[in-house]
DNA sequence: CTCTTGACTGGTT
DNA sequence: GAACCAGCCAAGA
């Protein structure tokens, strides 16, 4: 137990959503369980916000809410900005909502052992 | 210090 | 299956 832990939280978010794996996807309490923190899943939101200001590029655009929908695309360039970096990634998204969802899910707690 | 808001989640109705 | 409520944490006014 360091109590420099909830210093590299940001940074642990980070890392994770950087190690996620090209054309698949995760979810900000699947993150936020990994971390320890699987109450604090808005806080992997806010980090995400904050990822821009980060120097280094987060792949933002494969985090999504439980459900699959886009629910930060608005945060982006563009509206349309996450869907076409996701689609470009071989990842179908329509009205918002990935498809295939479950398949695409990427848990780190299971395959990231 | 108190109140509000937010890229969330799980359970209940 | 959509709508509503409660919990949890951080940052800004």
């Amino acid at each position: 137990m360091n109590m420099s832990d909830s210093i590299d939280l940001y940074q642990q978010i980070y890392q994770v959503v950087k190690l996620v794996p090209k054309g698949r996807v995760t979810s900000y309490g699947a993150i936020a369980k990994f971390l320890g923190v699987a109450k604090s899943a808005r806080l992997v939101g806010y980090a995400m916000n904050l990822s821009h200001f980060q120097k280094e590029e987060i792949p933002a655009h494969r985090v999504v809410n439980r459900n699959g929908l886009l629910t930060g695309k608005m945060h982006f360039s563009t509206p349309t900005k996450m869907q076409e970096l996701l689609l470009s990634e071989g990842i179908v998204v329509e009205h918002d909502q990935i498809k295939s969802f479950p398949e695409l899910f990427w848990d780190p707690s299971l395959e990231l052992i």
